[in-house]
DNA sequence: TTTATTATGCTCATTCTGAGCATAAAATGT
DNA sequence: ACATTTTATGCTCAGAATGAGCATAATAAA
């Protein structure tokens, strides 16, 4: 057993082979605000159409830059640096999400690019100024995963688009048959908000994501060898079905975008992130509205007060909202003592609605 | 605003850095099994002295191998792939944890290697052969961070060594304060076991870690800039706590280790990942003693017992171990079903013994 | 003034937890 | 054989947290 070759022979091997295919790495980010109760992350529109391969390239994407190895002493600063150049947000919370190596995954790769190793971030920002003109835009991300949200109850495109295929793909075969049932939830299971990533690559590999038929098509036509082959994929009544569920996005930032989703899901519940969407003084039911649209299940309206209240996450500024409508809500800040008191200060979701 | 430039204009850029400065990308592993009541981890200790700085050098080092574009497909294998070629063992669940990009992690960067981004795996197994002979070794994860074990209560170290120099270090700072609060706890604070990382990074900003000193030392004598200045480096004495602070590891694998354990304490409450770690029927006391030993805290042995045969997370085999000393306990396995009726099925830690 | 609308207070049954006492079933010592 | 030690397991009980919903308060609009 030899577990590390000695330094030069290392040194030897890593320069032969980032000789042979250099590595690239970027840096993707999904950056996402709230506004009143939709959850809206940034997004690229490319006019360009110079591009081989103009209707997907046209994709929405995330934002991304190369990182740049003599420049960024850090990946997360090399992040920031380029989304402060090019969109002038500042952005507050930062945290690395996954990094993606797949064979592939950049088309140029085919035609002997470097081997694209992309870092994903997600970045919390407040969204105060509209980000500029140009091809950036902010999109509700349920435009791209229409399925994930609950607040209204149960979608109608999981029971109409989704469910039929999953059946029909699960068949009798008892190990999807459970990968169905614990990422979209069925009689015995229940809906899991953030299980996001793996109902997205479910959807992915049944063909249902618009982006497996792209790729597998890419693959094709370029003669690179057709690794994983899913099942269906090229069938035109699912490549409808496809089009249908949520808009798809360039390279494979659906992806990102759900792991995202998934992360900030996932945070909630023991760290005070929403608070980074939030401004400084709030109502409770805005506060609340901002968590549902996060988590993608609507809540009880007392419950969610009492938690949060008896939680000491919040206090009382002592003024109140008097815009709205009916009753003046009194507003509330962040109480950063929190974090001293209690080991997982989060919303911890208290309760659906019905 | 400009946020994403031509494909061509990035391409150009991305040849030109690459051109500059090559990356290389290393994959690390924190490969992690459990044995009675001690969590151990995989790591190398180089018995080569041909190295310029062979005290450092010698220092146990997680498992490592580089990332081979045009062999491996994804991170993963990659991962698999040298891990299975080096040790022979077979590894269950693999996790990513982080890609750390910092400059000059690799001391080598100093000398006109290339940038090395690593990424950073968490793997369980079961440890069943003792992995070969070698330079490969099990040992206690504790042993690189004796203050993380609570079993026996609030560890000594802490006390003695931490607790002084983080007051001195904190002084009448509020930011600080808090941050010494939360992560190592206080009369209100409580101690939270998965803020692993945050720990660490503390003890190494502050000089406890005699990773800081050697670091601080390496750039120094190569010239290269000196960033975040860290206060009291070279200190003779702080320098000697250091040295009883735990085994120091070679380059920054201490971080990735911290790293792991965090996120295995966390996964702990809301993924049945232990049962990677057990054999296929345990009792429920050996199954106790390694959440335990994991987490780092002891737990109630009655009331463990009740959560995890409510939750239906186990189910008995109908035999039992005669073995040991007392009245025989029943052999149980992991019922497989949970993960279709509860959404977070986990051991989520009952109650500390006191 | 009445009505609609939103905010907030409060109750009640149920479940979940922390803590500890009590009993059962084995091995060991005398 | 029988007491003692040791470990496993059953059970209780108080207090906290949770799900659900009724009731009241404070405002704008009709």
């Amino acid at each position: 057993m030899n577990p590390s070759q000695s330094p030069t022979a290392r040194d030897n091997l890593l320069n032969r082979l980032t000789a042979s295919q250099p590595i690239a790495i970027g840096l993707d980010a999904a950056i996402v605000a709230v506004t009143r109760d939709t959850p809206e992350v940034l997004t690229i529109h490319r006019s360009d159409h110079a591009l081989s391969d103009a209707a997907i390239a046209s994709r929405p994407s995330l934002p991304f830059g190369p990182f740049e190895p003599q420049r960024h002493r850090t990946l997360e600063l090399g992040l920031r640096d380029w989304v402060a150049r090019q969109t002038g947000l500042p952005l507050g919370y930062v945290e690395q999400l996954y990094t993606f190596g797949d064979r592939y995954r950049d088309p140029r790769e085919l035609e002997g690019g470097p081997r694209v190793v992309t870092v994903g971030y997600l970045a919390l920002t407040r969204r105060d100024r509209p980000s500029g003109s140009g091809d950036a835009r902010w999109r509700d991300w349920y435009d791209f995963m229409p399925w994930e949200d609950w607040r209204e109850g149960r979608p109608q495109v999981i029971d109409r688009l989704i469910a039929p295929r999953l059946k029909q793909w699960a068949g009798a075969q008892e190990t999807r048959q459970v990968r169905v049932a614990t990422t979209f939830g069925d009689d015995q299971a229940a809906w899991d908000p953030e299980r996001v990533l793996e109902r997205y690559e479910l959807l992915y590999e049944t063909g249902l994501a618009l982006e497996a038929h792209r790729d597998s098509q890419r693959r094709q036509s370029s003669g690179a060898p057709l690794e994983p082959p899913h099942e269906g994929l090229g069938d035109r009544a699912l490549l409808s079905i496809a089009e249908q569920l949520g808009l798809p996005m360039a390279h494979d930032h659906r992806r990102i975008l759900a792991t995202a989703m998934g992360r900030i899901r996932g945070k909630l519940k023991y760290r005070p992130v929403v608070f980074e969407l939030l401004p400084r003084s709030f109502t409770l039911f805005q506060f609340q509205k901002t968590v549902e649209s996060l988590s993608g299940v609507g809540l009880h309206k007392q419950n969610f007060r009492r938690l949060v209240v008896n939680n000491g996450l919040v206090e009382e500024t002592g003024e109140v909202e008097t815009s709205a409508r009916g009753r003046p809500a009194a507003l509330f800040r962040f109480r950063r003592n929190v974090v001293r008191e209690r080991p997982a200060p989060g919303v911890g979701l208290p309760a659906s609605k019905r």
